[in-house]
DNA sequence: TCTGGGGTCCTAGGACCC
DNA sequence: TCTGGGGTCCTAGGACCC
């Protein structure tokens, strides 16, 4: 892997996105705290922030935080489409863009320096265009690795811009927080502090084999590597999702069955929907559930053809909600959710297989799969329903 | 810091196959 | 009847990210 010895990683990172666009599309929010969010919070301006407001805390308690918040219900649509017009920026600067999510990407702009400039010219130019075509304040993190380069936009936001040169990054590196490296989160981050590790340079000490034990294979490779400067992972446009799911808080009061059976239904109707709409079909359907002490458990189950249907999507989320009823009843529900993996191209087909009929219109069902799906898919359709005839249809 | 909704990746055991 | 090494797929849980 050709790694450069310069910095030519932009990491760009919108800042508080939600809050940003609801600011730019209402003067009168600019300046002032802004929460987006109807219950819980989405995104928060830099003005809430400063107050202690923060993502994920209810809107009661950041209101309490900060008296003289807005609160904005979210619209998704505008946001979607902002996002769409910062990559289209992005995308003009770089053909080698990496989006991670809905308002941050990786950008390669080792190629463009004859057309455009050097790295710290580009960001700057970026942070320009932003600003000026979309509206947006944008926060713009430049070094030799992905990783630098991401922990570089975090160390500069908001609305700023910062450079680790090369021979600066160590001296940029060690002294940082263990908890600011991507990929650290609580749990690792306390483990670390258990050995009584508190910066990315204390790390840095400790062998491969130590961090390997505390933290599994990966995990603990990956952190060696990255405490140690070592990060050769390069900037790939985006591979397609891998998975589509939907979910919903229940709240705290006691949940029926029969009400999370109907709260499934729209779940995986809203699924179902976005999986036509993206031309996607997909075989492991994933029941997911919350419980009152916030333990989670989930249930699975691969079908053996990949489909887009409402129908089977359904009927086998309903077989995982009555797999995993005794457990709803021991410790009580309080989110569910349903997420469709093993995500194929757009093929769909749901032959009902008629294991328990006759013979001839099975042999027919399964001509039908392989011709469709090759000789794999008929093997998993025959052990599938040899071994549970019923899992596609709810127990009644 | 008592917690929304959307995702990714890794681990580990078991079934099954050659 | 006992046995090895290597691989894939499925299920469940968990950590992490924005």
């Amino acid at each position: 892997v050709f790694v450069s010895s310069e910095a030519t990683i932009l990491h760009a990172d919108l800042d508080a996105f939600f809050a940003a666009v609801e600011q730019r599309d209402d003067p009168r929010l600019l300046g002032r705290p802004v929460i987006v969010g109807s219950w819980v919070v989405l995104a928060a301006s830099y003005e809430a922030k400063a107050r202690g407001v923060r993502t994920a805390m209810s809107v009661g308690r950041a209101r309490r935080f900060c008296p003289g918040a807005i609160v904005v219900e979210p619209r998704m649509v505008a946001y979607s489409q902002a996002s769409k017009d910062v990559y289209r920026v992005f995308e003009d600067l770089s053909p080698r863009v990496e989006g991670l999510s809905i308002d941050e990407a990786f950008l390669d702009v080792r190629g463009v320096r004859r057309l455009t400039g050097p790295p710290p010219k580009v960001a700057a130019l970026l942070r320009r265009e932003v600003r000026e075509r979309v509206g947006l304040p944008i926060t713009v993190g430049v070094a030799r690795t992905k990783f630098l380069a991401k922990v570089a936009s975090g160390v500069a936001k908001p609305d700023g811009l910062l450079v680790v040169p090369p021979e600066r990054e160590l001296a940029f590196l060690h002294p940082l927080e263990v908890e600011r490296l991507w990929g650290v989160g609580p749990v690792t981050a306390r483990r670390l502090h258990d050995l009584g590790i508190i910066t990315v340079g204390e790390v840095a000490e400790l062998g491969e084999d130590v961090l390997v034990r505390l933290l599994g294979r990966a995990a603990g490779r990956q952190l060696y590597a990255l405490a140690r400067n070592r990060d050769p992972r390069t900037v790939r446009p985006r591979r397609r999702r891998a998975s589509i799911g939907a979910q919903r808080a229940l709240g705290r009061a006691p949940t029926s069955l029969e009400e999370v059976d109907a709260s499934l239904a729209g779940l995986v109707d809203r699924v179902a929907r976005r999986m036509r709409l993206a031309g996607r079909t997909g075989r492991t359907v994933v029941l997911r559930l919350r419980f009152d002490d916030f333990s989670r458990a989930t249930r699975s189950h691969t079908l053996p053809y990949p489909t887009a249907s409402t129908r089977t999507i359904l009927d086998a989320a309903r077989s995982l909600l009555v797999l995993a009823s005794p457990l709803i009843a021991r410790r009580g529900i309080t989110l569910v959710g349903v997420s469709v993996g093993n995500l194929g191209d757009g093929r769909s087909f749901q032959p009902a297989l008629p294991f328990d009929r006759d013979t001839d219109a099975l042999d027919a069902a399964l001509d039908e799969v392989r011709l469709r799906f090759g000789s794999a898919a008929v093997t998993r359709a025959v052990l599938l329903g040899r071994d549970r005839p019923a899992m596609p249809l709810l127990p009644d």
